[in-house]
DNA sequence: TATTGTTATACTCTATAACTATA
DNA sequence: TATAGTTATAGAGTATAACAATA
């Protein structure tokens, strides 16, 4: 009973989250909405790419990935050429723009989250950050363990292994 | 410069979140999204109200409120009753078909959260919640803040008081 | 035959603005 | 005149399925 009290409180949270995820992208530029942002951010990140990557760090379909993708392309922030190796692939790269575009988002967003938190210690934005991703983990972990043996499923290939803190992964 | 990165994990943190609620949507019943399953939850916990107050609570605009509440009353899952205070209102209350489907709801939710985290303990998942309290208390501060003195801003009137844990709220 | 990527279609969530009824 | 709520419209994100090119 206190286990589904307690879980029933984290989804109350899950779905108030949403409210944060707004405000943080009512700040965005005009033309780059969060799924432009989180193109050019994972790019500026991990390097050039090719889409199925992407769609994997971005962990949604690909369909969706290659609607940001040709969105941010349209623009001048990044290149798509055509893998040597693979002729089916395009390998994506930022271009000068780009990288432009990815210090603006970061000043933007680094300075909303500077404000709202402001009353923050450094390890409470650290405990939470940790939590968020192993979270992330966690629900990543499950997925590929489902997705029967052998088969590509998406992993959690963005996670700088952070420590699992606590616990061990079992 | 060590605040602008912290700052830059929490924020790739909230993007893949994104996964997390995706995730947990798709274990939903087919006719009742996310959108519904928030009315009918917190109509479950905080009992009565009007649509004001429920959109106060969603943090969302009351035009979205209104659909997502004609979505849950078509199904019967909800009533709609005039108030007698003021007429231009009308009072929500769940129904007993809505209680069955909260229960429903949350036995899925449940289910989802206590397979994906089997390996958090108590009081890790404990400080996630409270961890993700206080950030959407940190961003409703913010706006009812700027809001203009005197207006009526939407309050974080959700929060059961959590409390502020390391520190106090100045 | 399987995989990479694109496009068409459809659904959900959200906000803005116009509108009705009441205060 | 201001507020509670509804509806119309538009924009963003996502998934599924059909399709093209290449492996």
């Amino acid at each position: 009973m206190g286990e589904q009290t307690r879980y029933e409180e984290l989804i109350r949270q899950f779905s108030a989250f949403g409210a944060v995820k707004r405000e943080m992208g009512r700040i965005l530029p005009g033309d780059c909405p969060s799924g432009s942002a989180a193109v050019l951010t994972l790019l500026a990140r991990h390097g050039d790419m090719r889409m199925s990557r992407l769609a994997e760090l971005l962990a949604v379909d690909m369909s969706v990935t290659s609607r940001h993708v040709a969105h941010v392309a349209e623009r001048g922030w990044i290149e798509r050429s055509p893998d040597p190796a693979d002729k089916r692939s395009r390998i994506l790269r930022l271009t000068p723009a780009g990288l432009t575009q990815v210090d603006e988002l970061s000043l933007r967003t680094t300075r909303i989250l500077a404000e709202r938190l402001s009353d923050w210690s450094d390890d409470e934005v650290g405990q939470l950050t940790r939590l968020m991703a192993r979270l992330r983990a966690s629900f990543d972990d499950c997925r590929t363990a489902s997705v029967a043996p052998g088969t590509t499923g998406n992993r959690p290939a963005d996670l700088p292994v952070l420590e699992q803190t606590t616990r061990t992964p079992a």
